[in-house]
DNA sequence: TCTTTTTAATACTGATTGGTCAACAACTTA
DNA sequence: TAAGTTGTTGACCAATCAGTATTAAAAAGA
């Protein structure tokens, strides 16, 4: 059987993971890995396959883990409009935090080089597709005064999610951050 | 006199500009330095200095000029709501077109490693206000029946503007951006 | 034509990149 | 205990990075 591991495998994800997170995928060296995951960079090599592949296996761990606890409010039963408001209350919350100037490891992912990457697409592809329908099944039914169509609202929302998560990547001041919450309250408010 | 410059100061910043614009800071190299502006790179440090000075320049470049025109619809004399909803058909446009899939110089430098850079730090804060005074300009006194106060609909469509070209960056299918824009200018049509 | 002054090109620096190899250490099974 | 298997380690690879020194070329003024 061998020499056991020495280390946990989700772990090391994890690790890696906010690492990928924090620095992107280029701006990370193995040497960063290295230290990050306290594993050499063979050990790396013989357990998670190249930085492209640790990378992806990073990303999945991203989406399992980070993204589903950032839905949640969206995911229970049967979410009213007070539950929309909690997701951006928490949304706004997560990214004043610890991990909050990260951004989103997906989102940042898309705008690097490593764009070309088919899950990092595909990954992408599916947050948004996620969210329309989470936004959607909050509003739908609901007997609102929308003033312009269902999908429109469902537009608005994701462009204020898209908006906040970009803005924390790129450092803005709380007071930004906090103005652009009001604002979607407010917004979903007047419905 | 010495031997004279056989390039055009103004022409190889543009150059630069959208090699930056296109591959981000980290990402570009001297080498494709080199290639966009068809300059040497001693050369390159003769006239701009180092890498992060000629970017410097650059991004200034862009702010004079890319920017500038991004906001032309904007900063004419007592622009109306028709205008703002040009602003965001133009901007659809713009990030459709030749450079659109490279997002905003600005944003896109906001995100990676030069964040630290202050000049970076300034203009993107800049840009920011700029936005926030020119969309208020378009709204305020123009008796609307704004559902909310008039800055939440000044944050709204800076989302709706941030979101949009974060999209774009992140090479968002057409229809995903049509549909944001159709739901701007839904929204700017309900007040 | 000759000197002076500036630009441009080749080739190089040391540091860092992602990735690999060979030797050694640790554990299981027989 | 000995054989066989797997994990870990540090040194190493070629390639590339930003930046520079040296030398050649080009144009101006005399």
């Amino acid at each position: 059987m061998g020499r056991p591991k020495s280390y946990d495998h989700e772990q090391v994800l994890k690790k890696a993971m906010l690492q990928f997170w924090q620095a992107g995928f280029a701006e990370t060296s193995l040497s960063d890995l290295e230290t990050a995951t306290s594993l050499n960079r063979y050990s790396l090599y013989k357990g998670f396959g190249d930085k492209e592949a640790l990378f992806e296996q990073a990303l999945e761990y991203y989406q399992k883990h980070v993204i589903a606890r950032m839905l949640a409010p969206l995911t229970q039963e049967n979410p009213s409009i007070n539950d929309l408001k909690e997701f951006f209350i928490q949304l706004n919350l997560l990214l004043k935090g610890k991990y909050g100037a990260y951004g989103c490891l997906i989102q940042n992912s898309q705008k690097e080089g490593i764009s070309h990457n088919k899950l990092v697409k595909q990954v992408g592809i599916d947050l948004w597709k996620q969210q329309h329908l989470l936004f959607t099944a909050c509003i739908k039914g609901r007997s609102l005064k929308l003033p312009y169509s269902l999908d429109t609202a469902v537009q608005l929302l994701l462009a204020q999610s898209q908006s906040q998560i970009s803005l924390a990547r790129s450092k803005a001041p709380e007071n930004v951050l906090n103005a652009q919450k009001y604002a979607t309250i407010a917004l979903i408010s007047s419905w």
